[in-house]
DNA sequence: AATGGTTCAATGGTCCAACCAATTTCCGCA
DNA sequence: TGCGGAAATTGGTTGGACCATTGAACCATT
């Protein structure tokens, strides 16, 4: 015998909120930017307490999900839907190089299956997107030689949204921040990035040939790279720790 | 000139509740499980309200990082520490057969990643533990001539906790609930699951032999296999539909 | 001795009413 | 018309009260 008889739940009071304050949203049609109606309003309208609205809304506001300006309202940051997923993800110690190479390892895994995917269901014009934004990555490259982070971004992100899947995108815009706060400081490594470079391009070609496994390989080399910039970086600034 | 500057603090109580409270946690020692003051004995030490407590404290609860009990406590549910990185990431609808499509792409890029990584680190004890979680299963398959869920999730989960990245469990863990709901309810194909059994074992050959490389590609067989029963479930459910 | 019922204190969940602090609105004055 | 300050609005906090659930201790029946 496993686990049929579920333990049942009897109140969820702040839940039903939320799922109202879902429904409302969806019928209002409202979209990020927005403002959702004042606590008091939603308390007297839900017939609960305002304590309760706020409990609720403190949990969207945990999730990133909407934002309270005091004297202001309550505002919309995200779009929101009475079936979401919640996916909180909390990094133990997420300031320090451990932390960015736990991201790259995602990363990594997600920049495989995306490359992969976009090779099988990427349409001409995604195709054409793509690379349109490897050749203004290149450009880039060639002028202040060396990589720059905004359109090596953006590159990547035309693959996710090319694969077909938002998921891809999703997860790895929450790892953004993380990853563009060493982007931003190389870790004395003056020439970071530039072994990446070249496997832009031949992830293209994989995609553009329509070969999954070839793109997924190229993929793997390319974070690795970047991997590799990483640890000759913390390596070094080790180093200079020690000086 | 960008974002430096970051707009100040004035108020921010439940925020320094919450830093309070992990600063507790770290010198108590306190792990998963173990249980936290009363809100009203937080409330008294901390000098403030009750109510900011349970603000603080329904943040936390939304991330997943403590679980409530009425009557009972409040109750860790995961490592805390001072200096958490927070990526709270919810994917929009998703109840739909297209969503769990898309989930597994997302498990498949995950489960090749955490595999390869496992075939690199895992040591003696986690090798041991992820074979013991494989017998167990592959005796559940036996006596019950199926798959087994449960067993056969734990024996992911070993893979995952062994691969050294804490962020491929949460993110596997977050959509847990998705895939067992399919899972549950094999939308009437019999042998759901029987195809995936073998590379189970293949994988972790692979892992024991410490080839990341195989346990890669294995892994990617098998989700694949998932991926066929349930396009074969659904064409079979549409097939019903339409009966 | 074991099982089931009762009581009771502890604890999280909810409510209320008031006040504080930041923001926005608006009105009167120059 | 433009501007400065009062007033209304709105989220943030407080304190106190009561409800609902839990779990332990105790008691009664078998």
């Amino acid at each position: 015998m496993t686990d049929l008889l579920p333990p049942i739940q009897t109140t969820a009071r702040d839940d039903a909120v939320l799922k109202a304050l879902a429904g409302f949203v969806r019928q209002e049609g409202l979209g990020p930017g927005e403002k959702l109606p004042t606590e008091r309003i939603l308390a007297e309208r839900l017939k609960v307490s305002r304590n309760t609205v706020r409990e609720a809304l403190t949990r969207w506001e945990g999730l990133g999900l909407v934002e309270r300006r005091q004297g202001s309202g309550t505002y919309l940051k995200a779009a929101v839907s009475p079936d979401m997923l919640h996916m909180p993800l909390t990094l133990a110690g997420g300031n320090d190089f451990a932390g960015l190479m736990a991201t790259l390892e995602i990363r990594r895994a997600l920049e495989a299956e995306a490359a992969a995917l976009c090779a099988i269901r990427a349409g001409k014009a995604e195709l054409a997107e793509i690379e349109r934004k490897l050749d203004v990555m290149e450009e880039a490259f060639q002028t202040r030689a060396g990589m720059s982070s905004e359109e090596d971004w953006e590159f990547h992100q035309a693959i996710f949204r090319a694969s077909g899947n938002p998921l891809f995108e999703q997860i790895i815009a929450a790892m953004y921040e993380m990853f563009h706060r060493f982007w931003e400081h190389p870790l004395g490594v003056r020439d970071f990035g530039h072994a990446s470079f070249p496997y832009h391009r031949t992830i293209f070609n994989c995609i553009a040939a329509r070969d999954p496994e070839g793109a997924r390989a190229e993929a793997l080399k390319l974070i690795a790279t970047v991997e590799d910039d990483l640890k000759r970086g913390a390596a070094n600034l080790k180093l200079s720790d020690r000086r």
